[in-house]
DNA sequence: AACTTGTGCTAACACACGTTAGCTTCTTAT
DNA sequence: ATAAGAAGCTAACGTGTGTTAGCACAAGTT
């Protein structure tokens, strides 16, 4: 009879979302089954609903952490003393470390979120909308003031957001640069293309 | 007995392949299922095998017409009389217009090839990896000319092409702005990344 | 020590999937 | 008009899926 493994502090439920961000980020949600799951935290397919409600649930829990610290930090952004670039700057950095150091979280919550079922889908679809919305307006201050190009915002936000989850293509290659290189690489390339001169 | 329509040219198989690219799009490779797409066919599953192989039959059909049309292009530009950074810029836009026209069929391509099956799967592997290798070399070319900043290489290639994807979010939106200045705000953004000074 | 709760197991269900077999019907060429 | 091939249908297969029921053992509490 094998147990989960729980350090303190980790409840068994953490252990198989953690296993499952891992899993669903490898498979896709759809093609991992609750039995690879089961394999992977070392415990049958059917001990695993003494932790959890549905295989569902597991990408709810993944998704909404996600969403709820990008969320949290844009808040604390838009009350920061900083120019627009430097907010943009912020919020870049931001994204690229929850990209490099919580990969596969990130990278579920990106890709897999179209698995939801609805209420939470559209939950997290508007949480989504939102969230753009308020990083193309710091962008949009940015240009009024001169600070930015002139450009589309939503189009600087869909690149910036986009070029971020290409990190996972860096997670995956073999010669990695550093985790710095990697940041200041694409602050440089990202704010560079918005920057006024 | 409903019959697939086909204009001229175009064969039935052609349009099961253009309407999976569809479906596969929206629900994902995995979550369609061949009942599905015989339904957007508008025949039932079991007919379509008349003219497939298989459902990941259809995928590799999807991802290859896709990868193949990128390394012709590239051919093309490898041997253009172009500056480095006109180069990218050619590049770029032929990008941009493929996920513009093709969406669904590069979308997918882009997405789903995890799914493909060996050997197909390390051939496709194998392409992406040439492909990105030489827009890299591309782009040392221009460092080394001092056309483009002092970057990593395969890092703006990685933002590059994954900040193309972000076309996806642009196909969905409501408010559209135009083709066209969708294009011209993403060079600006990209390329103005790049360009030293 | 006794009891309660937590955690695991095996077995099984109901269902959806990709695909095949076998037959019918429509289209096309002689 | 008829034969041949293309393209459709229904029925069914085997398999893999998420999940539940029912039971056994372990841990924690009184």
């Amino acid at each position: 009879m094998a147990r989960i493994k729980t350090d303190k502090n980790i409840s068994r439920k953490e252990v198989i979302v953690s296993k499952a961000a891992i899993l669903f980020r490898e498979k896709g949600f759809k093609a991992a089954s609750m039995r690879d799951l089961a394999e992977l935290v070392g415990v049958e397919a059917a001990s695993l609903y003494n932790h959890i409600k549905s295989k569902t649930d597991l990408l709810h829990e993944l998704c909404f952490s996600v969403a709820n610290r990008f969320t949290h930090k844009i808040d604390e952004i838009e009350s920061d003393p900083a120019s627009s670039i430097g907010k943009v700057e912020k919020l870049l950095r931001f994204h690229i470390n929850e990209m490099i150091s919580h990969y596969e979280e990130v990278y579920v919550c990106d890709r897999e979120w179209k698995h939801l079922a609805d209420p939470y889908l559209s939950n997290f679809q508007n949480q989504r909308r939102i969230y753009r919305k308020r990083f193309a307006a710091i962008i949009e201050t940015g240009i009024r003031n001169k600070e930015i190009k002139k450009i589309d915002a939503p189009t600087a936000v869909l690149i910036m957001l986009h070029a971020i989850s290409g990190i996972e293509s860096w997670h995956r290659s073999v010669q990695k640069i550093s985790a710095e290189e990697l940041e200041e690489n694409m602050v440089t390339i990202l704010v560079g293309g918005l920057i006024n001169k």
